[in-house]
DNA sequence: TTGTAGGCGTTATCAC
DNA sequence: GTGATAACGCCTACAA
């Protein structure tokens, strides 16, 4: 057992140099303004140096009553697109001295998550993936929070434009002389899913399409989910020429359904992910897709995060909206019977 | 700024009690064998319950001289194997009430992670991708280690048998009748790739044949580097028949790259890669590729560092060595001029 | 069975 | 300039 073993403290450094132990503690932390004689100085660095000497971060963070650390909640994040998020959280949060503390939803669940991370003193907790609607209003109100990619009137949030997104993707379809289109999402309370669907609705029925429920098929926001919902898809009498997937990974199972089924893309079906993760461009055709800002979202969560922390909650929570970018690649193409309108790509 | 806000310590329910403070955290948490009065006992707790007692862990871990947090080292897990194993790892200690900090080699590197998690009292630290002797011994010596992929006498270790499994890459194409092999992989210090490779060339020169350097390829363990590799292979003169590659990641590379220059898989080449990600069956054909149990090995380290922070550290360092599994899908076949002559699958 | 004293390693507030 | 002294919230003795 190597616990708290050999590790060297404030009070042993300053029985060597021969001075107080706060005499120590004011030379190694709050430096500048420390008014102390150049030759004490000088003596206790060098011993500290010498010994090794590191300040114990829990102490400090007792008398701090804060513990320079963030939790991050994901939901699962071998789905690449979680795993960039936390990536651009990560890194921010190292460069400012933050630990972060991984939660992903499994083994715990949100709240029991949420409950960890406060008894261990957490300064604040970005949520991801999880709606934050859905956790009572209890386990968040005595904490920093800021949400990923759900607007939110209660608590800071930075997020792609998701119905934007939708309405982008409604956009390039419609300017490829598609006609004849379907989603494929999942049933959720995530709110980047549902307001992905809406724009994309929205701007169909803004060209004067409807939706029909039958061309909306739900599907669990994963390979298999898509590569099912499409083989729906593919079975019905009137078969969609062009179909938007509410993520990426859905837009490859459904990639993968067409390519079992024989179905070539993009001159027999279009197909346009979401999301933008790096696996788009190992299939053939290449995935098109609407791309999501990712590790932007982790790395602006964090520092909205430190701003709350250092400058106060704001009144008004601030929300970060990011613009999706158009990556028009082969998976969509004109529609067979009907001339492209306009150039379909947007942003 | 919402820091050590409301939170109710031991002292505040003592006196609500009209008891003294250690009595609560005697109820509290030393449970069982607290030989303490009954109506004592229910008062505490109800008022605990009352006003939301929780224990504050960092004061916990203070006095304690241990956090119940342990570290977890990785380079970039956008990469799906950390990802993996970074999942394995959370589900086993957040079951086990310890945290999981999380360190991607990136904006610091890995010694500067060490440091930070040590200042913070880390009780343990897992350390996957990085080659720990590439790390100063000073770093690593008065910590609990366990790494991950990559066998060590100093410390314990859980890895997939990266040498069979090389071995069992050589078997497979060797058994579908393949003369002309090929590698892709790193230059690099990560024992799970040399192991590989070296698995590999040595199957290969027990069934009397040998690696030439030409058809050895160094590459980036990424698609990148596997889609470059592939396409100074592809450009040589004597085409092998066969390609392992290192992982899977570059395998994917590798794969495209085959789809670009119009080569057929498996008819004209063979392509074999090693993991098994998900994203592997997205491709077509599916990818063939040896097996390794990814979150197995995150929730096994956790196991092995857990048992030895209670255990104390054995004198001969424990190496757990997971066994590989083929998977053979469509990317490998039989060698276009020869017959089999055995079954390839292996293990 | 329970309360009191002391300490974990730090920082903050004072006197000297 | 520097050194006591008192927190921070908890736990481990030991005494009552």
């Amino acid at each position: 057992m190597r616990f708290g073993k050999g590790r060297v403290t404030a009070a042993e450094v300053a029985k060597r140099a021969g001075v107080s132990q706060p005499t120590v503690s004011l030379i190694l932390t709050r430096n500048p303004n420390a008014r102390v004689s150049p030759e004490t100085r000088a003596r206790v660095l060098k011993i500290a140096e010498e010994v090794g000497y590191r300040p114990n971060r829990l102490a400090q963070a007792l008398v701090a009553r804060r513990s320079f650390a963030i939790g991050v909640i994901v939901p699962g994040f071998n789905n690449p697109f979680y795993a960039h998020v936390l990536s651009g959280a990560e890194k921010v949060a190292a460069e400012s001295g933050y630990a972060v503390l991984l939660c992903e939803v499994g083994a715990l669940d949100a709240v029991q998550h949420l409950r960890a991370l406060r008894d261990r003193q957490i300064d604040g907790v970005i949520i991801a993936g999880i709606a934050a609607s859905t956790l009572p209003a209890a386990e968040l109100d005595d904490l920093n929070v800021v949400l990923v990619n759900q607007p939110s009137t209660r608590f800071a949030s930075v997020g792609g434009d998701s119905e934007k997104a939708g309405a982008m993707a409604a956009s390039h379809l419609l300017g490829l002389g598609h006609r004849c289109l379907a989603f494929i999402g999942p049933a959720t309370s995530i709110p980047a899913f549902r307001l992905r669907e809406r724009g994309f609705v929205q701007a169909l029925r803004a060209a004067g399409l409807s939706l029909p429920s039958a061309r909306v098929v739900r599907a669990e926001a994963s390979i298999a989910g898509g590569l099912a919902a499409m083989r729906r898809l593919l079975a019905l009498r009137e078969r969609p020429t062009a179909v938007f997937c509410a993520n990426d990974l859905i837009a490859l199972g459904a990639h993968k359904a067409c390519g079992a089924a024989g179905v070539a893309l993009p001159s027999e079906l279009s197909l346009l992910g979401c999301d933008d993760i790096e696996m788009g461009t190992l299939v053939s055709p290449e995935l098109s897709t609407i791309g999501m800002p990712q590790r932007e979202l982790g790395a602006r969560a964090v520092r909205q995060l430190l701003r709350q922390m250092e400058g106060g909650t704001p009144e008004t929570p601030p929300t970060q909206v990011l613009p999706p970018r158009m990556v028009a690649r082969g998976s969509t193409g004109a529609a067979a019977d009907a001339a492209p309108s306009r150039e379909g790509s947007a942003s």
